[in-house]
DNA sequence: ATATTCTGTAACAAATATAGTTACAATATT
DNA sequence: AATATTGTAACTATATTTGTTACAGAATAT
């Protein structure tokens, strides 16, 4: 399994937003802390303002900016904004359904991808970006 | 994300070794359930077989067979047998450390993705291989 | 013995995903 | 008018996955 990076980057981007709290704040300045690139940052950005997390502004003092509060959203939010496969996969190509296993074992599978990934996911609606913003806070 | 078939291979391979019983089971007649080369097939099974859930013998009347039994080999077994990335990805390079973000956020990413991929593998350590042969046996 | 049936493995191709880079038009503020 | 910033396109490099062909070596069958 090849993973991506943009859960991290996501919620990297999300915390310095809380924050940073009303401030807007831009993609270089982030990418700075994430090291990586300005575009790597704003092809980010995007997902989340599709998700209606964030605004952007262009132009000179723009840049992005929360829309909700930090406390209600929660790392579920933020990973169906970036990611939107499942984590596990079915066959490539349908099996043969004149066998018994290749007729059933799709459906069976799909019980458990499902199962597994909802618990997965339970984790995640349980954190939220206040809690990762007050755990960076209080440390300094 | 890039996901990828092994594990549906896996427990596919392993479902067709269980119902094979004592039989060994070549790699083509396998790859003609899945719809896959035979190749592909012997890939998923090598690494099976270093996870010591099955043996593979060549020559004539050769192939696979399970080591232990159905109820004994569960999901997890399996998927740590073909998967070894975690599911979520920190930054691809370490994150500035100036930054109180940058800082922490590496750590408290993984202490979530640690918890949320241990709830994933709750659920696939509660099925069996014995589960999912059952379920195709009964069927016909 | 010889032929047959398998695995193990290498080498390669094609498709896709990811991260990164440069460049620039459009937009908003100073 | 100058400056800062996003949105977006085009491109590269790298890695992963699946699939393919080929073949040596091993085990069985005849």
């Amino acid at each position: 399994m090849k993973t991506n990076s943009r859960f991290a980057f996501a919620v990297h981007i999300l915390t310095m937003l809380a924050i940073s709290d009303s401030k807007r704040m831009p993609s270089d300045f982030i990418a700075e802390s994430a090291k990586t690139n300005p575009v790597i940052i704003r092809r980010v950005m995007l997902l989340l303002e599709k998700a209606g997390l964030i605004t952007s502004q262009t132009g000179a003092r723009g840049g992005a900016m929360l829309i909700c509060k930090p406390k209600d959203i929660t790392l579920l939010d933020v990973y169906n904004a970036v990611e939107n496969v499942s984590i596990f996969s079915l066959h490539p190509n349908m099996p043969n359904p004149k066998c018994p296993v290749g007729k059933n074992i799709q459906n069976l599978l799909s019980d458990v991808f499902i199962k597994a990934e909802l618990a997965m996911k339970e984790v995640l609606e349980a954190a939220t970006i206040e809690q990762i913003k007050l755990a960076i806070t209080k440390k300094t």
